[in-house]
DNA sequence: GAGTTTGAAACT
DNA sequence: CAGTTTCAAACTC
């Protein structure tokens, strides 16, 4: 199974994602493996209430609910399994000075809390009220039967927090008295009345039960998960696909703690499975299932946990009912990992990649209007609006470069994405939100795909896929967005707020916009201590990612970006202001924002920050001996100095310039025949011979003129038209050999 | 390229 | 806030 890193989930507002699992078609595997995320630090202060219908003021609900609805034949069972963490996970070195490193790092982290819904065979099985699952040592016990519009219940003890989310929460959190994360609502709808394939409408208002009879406190409500899953009948499958999922991933809300997210209780089509960490905002993912006439996603993803999505089933195959793994945790190199074998759904758009032999799917949330509102029941045999929504997208990948701009999760969602360069290209303007493509995949696979596309080319979904436009993302990026197999959870079109493009086209943290800092060259660093997460690094302090850079041990890049995000949070944000910045009315324009310090280099040298920006030292200087002032000599010497250099420079590349210009004529012209006079040039007829002649022309005409008692000026006068004689003589004799191979013989 | 100098950033 | 330490770039040899 691939893992994705838990990174993605605040970075990315939607993507494609490899999860590089070929699907097998098994109906009788329905799995939602459901971990403690790690929190990311960097989204606990974002989140958004999310709500899919487009009304983040609605009352909240106190639990984030996974339902699942199986309109398969009754014949649901559920077997829910709470996993330990995967052993797999990396530890990575501790920081430094007061980092403290996000659960995707710790050791223990990871998928403390999984649910695992297992679909068995037998319907009786349904009848599983206040059993205890005991998977893994840890209890889960239902609470609840799942009848017919009724959910089943599983709660976890007090007892059973694992110590892996004290751990992972407790840096973001910073309170160890929240309470474990000990329930988890699991609302399963067998009902036959839901039909295969179309929007499964899901809850009714007694399948909200998530509800209240199991939660004792706000903070237990918020602590509780609750699994929405629709299920599809089956259907036959042409074997396994290889899908890549792309995940529309909805705002974070602010609403991390005290506060719960709002469940609309109609959800409507679609799986929804929500997560939730003591400490942590909770999470929740929707992800339409075939035939799901519009997902509702109302929960918010805060947790940095990585997501994979499972390869959905063929797009053709829109009623079937599918193998669903759901992860929501760590795996091996990553911390969470969902794999969500899905058909066909109504928020599900497929993007083809022509010669790929993945799947692009990006889910997408409905409409707000669409999904909280439209019943399954009242079309159940019908499909028309998911396969609209579900309109394939055919896009070309291509390798690109270029500067990666960082910006605090935070900030992404306050900042009106832009396009990633100037080059790019609005296929269409009329979507007002944009969404990134980002193969998973190694570049080689997919990048004869998408050669066509330029950087920063901005796709425009197709009609009838909603507001969402993509955006193709440049290969670097990509390449490191791999390494993370990031996966970003489903964002609703209705959060405004939702940063279009957060990865590549996301403005650094400064402030500065990427255009300005793509532009701005940038030298590589050298950090080798400070893991390129302190202002030490220049990467790091003027918001960019390292690239190309020769530190050692950098945590500056999206491998690490949870690490790069605490690091700026625990760096005050006002510090990520550029450092030259706009001066008091009447100064001059650029001033150093803070002023430098410099003692012994009379800020007149590259030391100095001011003299670096060839700025003038300010008022707000703290300088000793400062030479850097309008009037300054030594400064005046220098820029002088620094402009001749310049100008020398500049000369000496120009004449390189010139030089490489004319050798490289000189190569490409036919090479002279020496044996033919036919395709000689003029210098080649200038021989030793010629050369001696010419000489003893000019020394005779100096002897001449000497005998004739001329001036020197005279002299060298005669010499000099003697010399072009002779040159001329060369020239004729050398017009002369192409027509007349034997003149110069002659 | 190694070592030194310098000043910003980080720490106490 | 001031003093000290750490760090990486600039600079020198």
């Amino acid at each position: 199974m691939e893992v994705v890193p838990a990174e993605v989930n605040s970075l990315l507002p939607e993507e494609i994602m490899d999860t590089g699992i070929t699907l097998v078609d098994d109906d009788s595997i329905e799995a939602v493996i459901v971990s403690s995320p790690i929190p990311m630090e960097t989204e606990l202060e974002e989140i958004v209430n999310i709500n899919s219908t487009g009304d983040s003021t609605a009352t909240p609900i106190s639990t984030e609910p996974i339902t699942v609805y199986s309109n398969h034949t009754n014949q649901v069972a559920v077997n829910t399994t709470i996993t330990k963490a995967d052993s797999n996970t990396t530890v990575k070195p501790a920081f430094p000075s007061g980092l403290q490193k996000l659960g995707a790092q710790t050791p223990v982290t990871i998928s403390a809390n999984q649910i695992i819904l297992n679909k068995v065979s037998q319907t009786s099985d349904i009848k599983l009220g206040n059993q205890t699952l005991k998977p893994d040592g840890q209890k889960l016990i239902l609470t609840t039967l799942g009848k017919s519009g009724s959910p089943i219940v599983l709660a976890l003890p007090h007892s059973q927090l694992p110590q892996a989310q004290k751990v992972t929460t407790q840096a973001q959190s910073g309170d160890a008295k929240l309470p474990p994360q000990q329930i988890k609502v699991v609302t399963i709808g067998g009902r036959p009345e839901v039909k295969p394939v179309i929007g499964v409408s899901a809850l009714t208002p007694g399948s909200q039960l998530i509800n209240t009879t199991t939660q004792p406190s706000v903070l237990q409500t918020q602590q509780l998960k609750t699994v929405q899953i629709a299920k599809k009948p089956r259907t036959p499958t042409s074997g396994p696909v290889i899908t890549k999922l792309i995940f529309a991933k909805p705002i974070n809300s602010k609403a991390v703690t005290g506060q719960t997210t709002q469940v609309s209780p109609p959800v409507i089509a679609g799986r929804v499975l929500s997560q939730s960490t003591p400490g942590t905002p909770s999470k929740t993912i929707t992800i339409s299932e075939s035939g799901v006439i519009g997902s509702t996603l109302n929960s918010t993803t805060q947790t940095p946990n990585k997501i994979a999505i499972s390869p959905l089933k063929s797009p053709n195959k829109a009623v079937k009912s599918t193998v669903q793994t759901i992860t929501v945790g760590g795996v091996s190199t990553s911390q969470f990992k969902t794999i969500i074998p899905l058909a066909t759904a109504p928020n599900v758009q497929q993007i083809q990649v022509p010669g790929s032999k993945f799947h692009y799917v990006r889910l997408v949330t409905a409409t707000s209007a669409s999904s909280s509102t439209q019943p399954v029941s009242q079309n159940p045999s019908t499909n028309t609006q998911p396969l609209q929504q579900a309109k394939p997208v055919v896009v070309n990948t291509t390798p690109m470069r270029m500067s990666v701009p960082i910006v605090s999760a935070q900030a992404v969602k306050q900042v009106v994405p832009k396009p990633i360069n100037s080059t790019s290209q609005i296929v269409t303007t009329s979507q007002p939100q944009q969404r990134l493509i980002m193969p998973a995949t190694p570049l080689p696979q997919i990048q004869p795909n998408l050669t066509n596309l330029p950087p920063g080319t901005v796709l425009a979904p197709a009609p009838g896929t909603g507001n969402v436009g993509y955006a193709v993302l440049p290969a670097q990026y990509v390449t490191q967005l791999q390494q993370s197999s990031y996966v970003s959870i489903a964002s609703n079109s209705t959060f405004t707020g939702t940063p279009g493009i957060q990865t590549q086209a996301r403005p650094p943290f400064n402030g500065i916009i990427p255009s300005e800092s793509a532009s701005r060259p940038r030298k590589p660093c050298n950090c080798t201590k400070s893991l390129c997460l302190k202002l030490y690094c220049d990467c790091f302090a003027n918001g960019e990612f390292c690239n190309n850079c020769n530190c050692t041990n950098c945590y500056n890049n999206l491998e690490h970006e949870n690490e790069s995000c605490l690091a700026k949070k625990h760096i005050n944000s006002f510090s990520f202001k550029p450092k030259i910045g706009k001066g008091k009315e009447g100064e001059s324009d650029r001033r150093h924002s803070k002023g430098c310090n410099c003692k012994r280099s009379g800020c007149l040298k590259n030391y100095c920050e001011c003299y670096e920006a060839k700025i003038m030292c300010s008022s707000i200087c703290k300088c000793v001996g400062c030479k850097n002032f309008e009037e300054s000599p030594e400064r005046k010497t220098l820029m002088h100095l620094a402009d001749a250099a310049e100008v020398r420079v500049q000369q000496q590349t120009a004449a390189k310039t010139k030089l490489s210009s004319q050798i490289s004529d000189l190569l490409t012209r036919p090479a002279p025949a020496l044996n033919s006079g036919g395709g000689k040039l003029p210098f080649t007829f200038v021989t030793k011979e010629v050369a001696e002649a010419t000489c003893n022309c000019l020394l005779a005409q100096a002897e001449q003129a000497d005998k004739k008692g001329k001036s020197k000026a005279a002299a060298e006068r005669m010499i000099l038209e003697e010399f072009g004689r002779c040159l001329m003589s060369v020239i004729n004799s050398a017009g002369k050999a192409k027509s007349d191979p034997c003149a110069m013989n002659c």
